[in-house]
DNA sequence: CTCCAATCGCAACTCGTGTTGCTTTTTAAG
DNA sequence: CTTAAAAAGCAACACGAGTTGCGATTGGAG
C-alpha cells in the first residue's frame, strides 16, 4: 500500500492540473464555472474531479485553503488608526481580483451547499480572529480599555467589503478601505466597543 | 383585446396563487425552492410560471417589489444618534425573517443571473437613498457639516447586516443593530465622512 | 522485475430543470 | 350570446449535472 505520494505522480499531476484549470476559469467569471468545464480545461475526465472533490465547491475550497495558508502580516505600528488602515488595505487586496471571485463563488453557493457555507465561515472566522490582534495590541498599549470587544470591531471594519463584493457591485478602492478603517477607529475611540 | 384585468379572473388568481406558494416555500428554506415546487404548491402548471416570470428569480423579484412598495418611516427625531439607531432597528426588522430569506436567495443567485443582480441592486439603491435623509436632516440642523457624504455613511451602517446575513451565520439581534448605529454615529461626529 | 491496489478514463445512465408545440379554457369586446 | 385573442394546461423533448460499472493505467512495495 502506497504510504507517500510521488510529487510527480499521476495523482499529483491531476490534482494540480484541476486546481490550475479552476483558477484560470475563475478569472473569466464564475458564471461559466462548472465541474465539466474545469475537467475539460485540465485535460481530465470529470469523474476524476467528482470522485476526488465531490463538488465544484470542494475544488473551490481547496483553492481557498491555499490562500488561508498564506501568512498575513498583521500590522503593528504602535498606533491603532494606522494599524486599522493598513489592515483595511490588506483586506482590500485580499478581496479584489482572484480571491474576490473565489469568495463570491463560495459565499453565493453557501445557502444551497452546507460544505461551502462551512468553508467560508471557517475561513473568515480564522481571518477575523487573527485581525483582532490589532485591537488587542491597542488594549495592551492602553490606547483602548480592557475588555474592548475586538471581535465586534473587526466585524464592523470588514463588513463594508462584503457589501460591495456581494450586493452592490461597485469598485473597492483604497479610499473606500481607508474610510472603513477611519470609521472603525473613530467608533473604537468613542467607546462604542467598550465593555458595558 | 382585453385592456384591463379582472381582479377575480384566472390570470389574477394564478398570479396570486404562485406568489403565495412561493412565500410559503421560502419560509422553510430557499435550498428547496424551485419553480416546479412552487407551481405544484400553487396548483398550477410550471409552464405558466416560466412564461409569466421567466425565472425563479423573477418570482422572487415580484415578492421583493411588494416589500419595496411598503412605505418605510424614516426616523426624524431631531438627534442624529437616535435617528441612526432607529434606522438600524428598522433595517434589522427588514432583514430578518421572510424578507431576509428573500434577499439571501436573490443576492446569492446574482452572480449567475444578471436580472437577480439588477433587482437586488435596484432595491437597495432605493432603500439606501431614502435612508440618506437621516444624514441630510442632521446637516440641515447643523449637526453635521455641509457636504457630508451621506451615501458613504449609510453604506457603513448597513454593511454589517449583510455580513451576518450572507457570510457569517450569526443572529442579527437588537444589540448588534444598535452597535452598528453607534459606530456610524461616532464616525460621522468624528468627521470621517466630512468633505475633504 | 513483478504484482496488487489505487486511481483514472470511458461510456452509459438517471434525474431534474427549463423549453416547445399544440390543445383547451378563459375572458372581454362587440 | 358570439367570438377572437390571451393565457393556461398538457405532453413530449432537449440539455446538462451528477452517478455508476467496468476495463485500463499507474505507481510503489516486495
Amino acid at each position: 500500500m502506497p504510504v507517500s505520494q510521488r510529487p510527480g505522480g499521476r495523482s499529483t499531476r491531476v490534482r494540480a492540473a484541476v486546481l490550475t484549470a479552476a483558477r484560470g476559469l475563475l478569472a473569466d467569471g464564475y458564471a461559466e464555472l462548472t465541474v465539466e468545464r474545469i475537467a475539460q480545461a485540465a485535460g481530465v475526465n470529470k469523474t476524476s474531479v467528482y470522485r476526488r472533490w465531490t463538488d465544484l465547491e470542494g475544488v473551490l475550497g481547496d483553492l481557498l485553503s491555499e490562500y488561508a495558508s498564506e501568512v498575513v502580516p498583521i500590522p503593528d505600528t504602535g498606533d491603532l488608526g494606522t494599524d486599522l488602515e493598513e489592515l483595511a488595505l490588506l483586506v482590500r487586496r485580499g478581496m479584489t481580483g482572484e480571491p474576490g471571485e473565489l469568495i463570491t463563488a463560495l459565499a453565493t453557493s453557501a445557502p444551497r451547499n452546507p460544505r461551502a457555507a462551512q468553508i467560508v465561515r471557517g475561513f473568515f472566522a480564522e481571518r477575523f480572529r487573527l485581525a483582532e490582534a490589532v485591537v488587542d495590541h491597542a488594549i495592551a498599549r492602553g490606547e483602548l480599555p480592557q475588555g474592548t470587544d475586538a471581535g465586534a470591531a473587526i466585524e464592523i471594519i470588514g463588513a463594508p467589503f462584503f457589501l460591495r463584493l456581494l450586493v452592490v457591485n461597485e469598485p473597492i478602492d483604497e479610499e473606500f478601505a481607508r474610510r472603513a478603517a477611519a470609521a472603525t477607529t473613530a467608533a473604537l475611540h468613542a467607546g462604542v466597543f467598550d465593555p458595558r
